[in-house]
DNA sequence: AATGTAAATTGAAATGATTACAAAAATAAG
DNA sequence: CTTATTTTTGTAATCATTTCAATTTACATT
């Protein structure tokens, strides 16, 4: 996607489209590898001159709080991001530790009998091994 | 429970069933009310004599590493921990922190095509605000 | 283009959760 | 009882994230 339609988007987000905050984006949405803060940080890090830690932080937990940016906690301490909004699931290896997708539609997902709640989030998430790690282990 | 079934739980499990750790599965048991280390901690530290943090910890890790325990990743930093390892989803209130059951049978969740994958474990999250949160907001 | 103001970014220090580790205590075996 | 093994403890180390004051940037107005 272009920076200016990533631009657009934040704006129409309320979101102001600094220079930073664009580049983080375009990262998130051209790479769909659910990253951690370190992984963001250490990939821009080339391509942004001095950009700090913190502002990261700074910049996806404004996108987390505005909704264009989901955080994911899949597992224990790591925090994983991303910016497809949408409804789907997450698989995640113990063997390669990576995060993949995959299609759920709403109406899929069961609806508890939880009488007078107000649900806002749906998280489904699976853990075990990938199919390229499962080969590797046979082999 | 009695602390006689939780000691023969264990040791089919293949934990030793001592002191401390059957009283922390005790509590687990009991309570229901997936706490976090601290939870645990403040609460056992006036019954069990001179407890650490750390034991609680490295129980909790033989438990979760044994299979009689789960670590729910439902919120950021925050782990709690459930002795029900049975197939439930669980519903978080940004208002009051509960976590509550909501019981759904497997065949209910959703099966994605995960071709070659081996999958391990399910976890169905939900976030909102819980009926009684609901009610004070209203009010 | 220069100026002023508000917002964003930075780096360092603080915080909080968890783990590592070595010493002390408890448990099991002989 | 003695000894070997396992568990627990307390402290220090580690790691992720937040706080905060100082600096820089963005942008509207002269
Ligand atoms: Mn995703
Ligand atoms: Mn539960
Ligand atoms: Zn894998
Ligand atoms: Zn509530």
């Amino acid at each position: 996607m272009e920076q200016q339609q990533i631009s657009a988007y934040l704006l129409k987000s309320g979101i102001r489209p600094l220079q930073k905050r664009v580049k983080i984006m375009s990262y998130l949405v051209s790479k769909r590898n659910h990253p951690t803060v370190d992984m963001i940080y250490s990939d821009l890090i080339h391509e942004i001159n001095g950009l700090s830690k913190t502002t990261i932080y700074n910049v996806l937990n404004l996108f987390v709080q505005s909704g264009v940016t989901l955080a994911l906690n899949i597992e224990g301490n790591e925090v994983r991001y991303d910016a497809d909004t949408s409804t789907h699931g997450h698989f995640k290896c113990k063997i390669c530790s990576g995060v993949i997708d995959f299609r759920i539609r709403k109406e899929e997902l069961p609806n508890p009998m939880l009488e007078g709640f107000r649900i806002d989030e749906h998280h489904y998430y699976l853990k075990g091994v990938c199919s390229f790690c499962v080969n590797k282990i046979e082999a």
